[in-house]
DNA sequence: CTTGATACG
DNA sequence: CGTAGCAAG
């Protein structure tokens, strides 16, 4: 991701540049343009298409998820999150990065009867780092917290939700850090994640949502070439996110839109990334591969605000 | 001064209790009204005699003062301080707590050409603490930061500008703190501030402006029975206050308006306080004795905002 | 309640 | 850029 200070690595043309670039640019490609055509470049936006509310067989959806990352619960709320949410109504709500122990939740949040079943998991060392949350309309089975590693769970990252057919995982990923200061420790949790969701997966088909903090692929940044070097396009954060679909996970917005560029869920704060789309689509949605066939549609609610992220939306026919 | 979290010690009357009190007041002291009279006791303000700009002897002012503790000069700056100064026009401009490092001071301050002669007192330790600024339309003879002490010069607290006639000092002198924790080193800056006045005043009068964080008497005060152990009142710094008097300085406020009540310079931002105002006189002009011919008036801004002090304003015909 | 510095992203 | 916690007032 785009460190501070530096010359905007994943903005393609910082606000400084656009001033000079211009000229030197029409002069290549608008070479067969009259002097008069004035080069309005507006940002390549992502449109979502309409849900599909059915698997391939044609069932409709049974459950609806929505995961956001919300970079501090309180402010999102002031921000008006809940609203959309409410809209949105989905049967589960997995939220990341509320950064709030539970006893500072806002009342707000408390209530929701729509959601009578809410778990919080919370980094217990560092009040208001990481933190996730899952919001049911239906009670769970079973809920269990972090992946079993002592290492792995100081921080408030992942909550499994047990449900008749399958499990529902939420996941806030290590981020590598600045100067890529916790890559190592990153991969380490990316192998114990791994084989904590192999283990859920030899039990029951399973569901995982949530930021994973990293590009996949070229096409999921706007600026590849820069960001080799940058946590959550490092070549062993790629390759951690292809092990898990060697494992037996399919990222379902890809599998359903192969070719589909500039669908992003994170834009930085600075240098206006959003506003131009300069963005990374670091939030997913994996399924065991076996419920494919129960897909119904992945989406980008890129609309949504609130957040540095932008909430996805999940449908099943399970 | 007041504490978090705890009940309202300088606050007469706190919002949770108002909805309960009248009943009771009304019946003791309106027990001859009539039951539907609906008293609404309004905050008792304080309203700034107009401004008198001549001397006893009848002397038009030649130097007007502002001095205002600015809690934080760059969101002060954001608050639009600047275009009170402006509107006030002073000759010189004392802040305190200006919490800014020289190097981040904003681009508006800087400029300020009604002011060529700027001076920046920063503390070295800790940034964004404490931290004074003198600013003059004429250039002083000499100027000096500090009380001649190590021990007490680590802070950017005091700045002292050498004018033909007379010293201007502005302070902000330390807060004995919470639980009252540097009152012992309050005391010793006390005595070392007072020996440095001293001083000075031994080879020309002085005028001294700022934060001398200390409410000398009751009258200073809103609450002054619940806050005799609170920093800013208790006996030690307004003992420390009155040594200052005897050792040959006047309040000038206070002199021109020996009994006037309500007149405030501080307002916790916390409960309303300002609004009600529930405040304390932390702020003044204090000026060697002899130069009291001089005085031609001592004003509080009570109706300029931006910081949780208002400014203060001097006239003399030196 | 509000400021600013710092950690983290 | 923006959200946290913290220290200070």
């Amino acid at each position: 991701m785009p460190k501070r200070g530096k010359k905007a690595e994943d903005v393609d043309s910082a606000d400084e540049l656009e001033a000079t670039e211009p000229e030197a640019k029409k002069s290549k490609k608008g070479a067969a343009k009259g002097p008069k055509e004035k080069v309005v470049e507006g940002p390549i936006l992502y449109q979502d298409p309409p849900n599909k509310l059915t698997s391939p067989s044609g069932q409709k959806y049974t459950l609806k998820v929505t995961s956001w990352n919300v970079d501090g619960l309180r402010a999102w709320v002031k921000k008006k999150g809940l609203e959309w949410v409410r809209e949105e109504d989905p049967d589960v709500l997995c939220l990341q990065e509320t950064k709030c122990a539970e006893k500072l939740l806002p009342p707000e949040m408390r209530e929701m009867p729509e959601y009578p079943h809410k778990y919080w998991a919370c980094a217990g060392a560092k009040e208001g780092y990481s933190g996730v949350a899952l919001l049911c309309k239906t009670e769970p089975l079973s809920i269990t917290y972090g992946i079993g590693e002592e290492e792995h769970d100081q921080e408030g990252r992942v909550i499994t939700a047990e449900f008749p057919s399958h499990f529902l995982v939420t996941a806030y990923v290590p981020n590598a850090g600045r100067g890529l200061v916790r890559l190592e420790y990153r991969q380490r949790w990316d192998a114990a994640f791994r084989a904590y969701l192999r283990g859920l997966d030899a039990r029951k088909p399973l569901v995982l949502c949530g930021d994973l903090n990293v590009a996949h692929a070229e096409i999921d940044l706007k600026n590849p070439k820069g960001n080799k070097k940058s946590a959550g396009f490092t070549p062993e954060e790629r390759q951690g996110f292809g092990e898990l679909l060697t494992a037996g996970f399919t990222d379902t917005f890809r599998h359903l839109y192969p070719e589909t560029p500039h669908a992003y869920t994170f834009w930085t704060y600075m240098m206006n990334a959003r506003a131009k789309n300069v963005g990374w689509r670091l939030d997913y949605f994996l399924v065991s591969t076996r419920l494919l066939g129960e897909l119904c549609d992945s989406k980008i609610r890129s609309q949504a605000m609130g957040s540095d992220h932008c909430p996805i939306t999940l449908y099943m026919a399970l």
